[in-house]
DNA sequence: GCGATTTCTTCCATTCAGTGGAACACTGTG
DNA sequence: CACAGTGTTCCACTGAATGGAAGAAATCGC
């Protein structure tokens, strides 16, 4: 009859197993699901989720699922990492958005992916998938390529060391070329992204440096690739990148 | 020798204890800090601090003190409840922080405060403390009277049940001004705060509501009295209002 | 409508993960 | 260099957490 706690398996560790169900993608999830994605019983899973939901960490909807709750959110907004960058940056993004009605996103990078911490879009601007809080792969994205393209030698051969997933016909997805592309993009100071995330879809980003000129995130304008205007969207965009990296770092 | 769990005491209670000590005024917090206002012992907030740092939800910063990590961001953005708001109300805020320049507030009701869902300032309006994720008094704010006005008697008067604290000398304390107060706002379709939680600050605000008319959220717009235009405000926050109530509910 | 199926919840004996006191290490600071 | 404050490690003890089993409550199929 084995019972009790299995070994190496903390209670804290469960709680964040429980958390981590959730994410950009998998915004809900019910109890059995929970239970099956976190490795735990039933039994343990629903005693910890109850827990979880009275504290509004959780949230039961309708359905019976959950998803993450306000208080998720609430403490989310006191990171201070990340909402250092929102505040500083979103001034230049509003004004980025205003020239070009455009979708706008000011992203980091996290190993290998992208995290979109602000996107501003309006009703001419066409639909995405990115969000804040979102990830996507960095070699696909105008943010990412830019970000990459200013890190290390050595950043830049960790990134290329894993296989580059090909998307869409124009996605990068040989090292070399990205190496070619990398010299590129720090020669002319911005990183295009044609349609190599998805079809259709163009974007142009540029990358705020820190004082030793190490990338901390970069801005991008994505739009569709028919109404793209490399000169005058790199021009808005390197703009307000250097306004932001003036008031992150200066 | 008193040893193990007290009773009553959940690991998932303690490190919902350990959370709770951030919030957006408290940013950041030492191991003592920590262990201290969660009442746990220092080995036993360690050794959960650890592990919470180590899945990314805290992070150690420069001066060994703690804060929220990347990750807690990274999840409070995957809140449905929160982001459905944010985002079906961007658009609208954009428009008004472009008609008028000045700080632009979108937020709920929760209890007795006021949660700030989005807060869009540029460099020619005011600096506040009101940021992403901040609670604030309902009774001093236009956002927080807006709602409030609006909702069923029988919360206003839960909400007249505990003293108003004063502010500013225009801060409304009594409960019977605050009855009339309501009137004035239900029929006129927008909130004032004149210097009521700052003095030199004025505020006009609008509600949100859903398809039964309770209000869900509230619009503002936040400036020095010395440049407010009732008239003009109260056309673009009420249009915003309509707007965001199209999208939200309709 | 009524069993079959799935999902959720409660119960409880068992036991190992979590506990806190004590002691140790690392800072500054006067 | 002793001292106060903060952070870290150690370890014997034990009660909180655990998971199987069984009971509720929804949901489905026909």
């Amino acid at each position: 009859m084995r019972n009790s706690a299995g070994p190496g398996e903390t209670v804290a560790s469960r709680i964040i197993g429980i958390l981590e169900c959730f994410d950009g993608f998998h915004r809900t999830a019910t109890l059995t699901q929970i239970a099956e994605r976190s490795g735990l019983t039933m039994p343990t899973a629903h005693r910890l989720v109850k827990e979880l939901a009275e504290a509004g960490l959780l949230r039961r909807g309708q359905g019976g699922a959950y998803s993450l709750g306000m208080k998720m959110w609430e403490l989310g907004c006191a990171a201070p990492d990340i909402t250092r960058l929102q505040e500083g940056a979103m001034p230049y993004l509003q004004d980025l958005y205003e020239a070009t009605r455009e979708n706008v996103h000011f992203a980091i990078r996290d190993g290998h992916e992208t995290i979109y911490v602000v996107k501003l879009s309006g009703p001419t601007s066409i639909s995405l998938t990115t969000r804040g809080g979102r990830r996507l792969n960095w070699h696909t994205t105008g943010v990412g390529k830019a970000i990459v393209a200013f890190s290390d030698e050595e950043v830049q051969e960790e990134m290329l060391s894993v296989p580059l997933e090909r998307l869409t016909p124009t996605t990068i997805v040989d090292p070399e070329k990205m190496r070619l592309e990398f010299a590129r993009i720090r020669e002319s100071g911005f990183a295009l992204s044609q349609g190599e995330h998805e079809t259709g879809t163009f974007s142009l980003a540029a990358p705020v440096l820190d004082r030793s000129r190490q990338p901390v995130a970069a801005v991008a304008v994505t739009l569709p690739s028919s109404r793209a205007n490399v000169a005058q969207l790199n021009a808005a965009v390197r703009t307000v990148a250097i306004g932001i990296t003036r008031t992150l770092v200066g």
